[in-house]
DNA sequence: GTGTGTGCAAAAGGTTTGCAAGAAA
DNA sequence: TTTCTTGCAAACCTTTTGCACACAC
């Protein structure tokens, strides 16, 4: 469990004033044991639901972008519709469940190393991206 | 080259009627040498501006949807904003050059099997998307 | 006080839907 | 004639923007 004066040096350190919005939204990703995977409208919902705030989507995105940009958040690309982010900004792949929409993660001891052969000239990699999608194993799938 | 009664059985077989829009679109993404990549904007466009044709966006659309329920058209996952499609349906992954926001093919010689390690239960495996984002080297990417 | 951040509402972009008119079977 | 398809406009959903007000420093 992370402190308040975390978050706040945590912003301070990366030019981002410590307010109240942030400092609440901080709480919601950063407070946990486990990775989470999240839609802007799932944090928003958390927020509106669970911590009975109320911060202004316009805010939450600002927010998580700002928190993106600052390298504390990763967004996944998971098939259109909408935008994915992740807590976890290591290294590491992902199951999709298609049952279900879940995002779980895959990480590196999971799966062998891909390795690109290929080479686009006067282009560099930026990441490598694995997404496994999944569905149950015992209805049919569609 | 395939002609136009090629495309007319084709769509016959899976019980979509031949109608002269869906056979226009047929010509547009099968009629080529090269896998195409594109979002329902492109697609609209080419045969708007390149073959002076007017076929509604709803049924863009549509025949997109169609097409790709049947399989002749596979959906990529790119960083959400917009969905994009290609005509290679075999298994494969891809470049994604974020200067230029274009796909490129990545044929399976290009890149080593991914071998997913971790099992979920109950779960099968679907697809493995490989997704290698580049940029150009001499820039500041960003 | 100055500059940044917030919140609202409006706008924008991509996609879907409802329904009447049209084309295929 | 029946069924499927088209086209348009409106609706929808996610995301962005403009601007006045509030807050952090």
């Amino acid at each position: 469990m992370l402190k308040n004066s975390e978050f706040v040096s945590k912003l301070r350190n990366s030019g981002l004033r410590p307010t109240k919005q942030r400092l609440k939204i901080c709480e919601v990703l950063f407070n946990r044991d486990k990775t989470f995977h999240f839609t802007i409208n799932d944090l928003a919902k958390v927020i509106s639901e669970n911590l009975n705030e109320k911060i202004s989507l316009a805010t939450v995105y600002n927010t998580v972008h700002a928190f993106k940009d600052k390298g504390y958040l990763k967004e996944i690309s998971i098939n259109s519709d909408k935008s994915y982010f992740d807590t976890n900004i290591t290294n590491h792949h992902h199951f999709f469940d298609e049952d279900t929409n879940q995002l779980i993660d895959c990480d590196d001891n999971d799966i062998e190393k891909v390795k690109v052969k290929k080479n686009i000239t006067g282009k560099k990699i930026n990441s490598v991206e694995v997404l496994i999608k999944i569905a149950s194993d015992n209805q049919n799938q569609n």
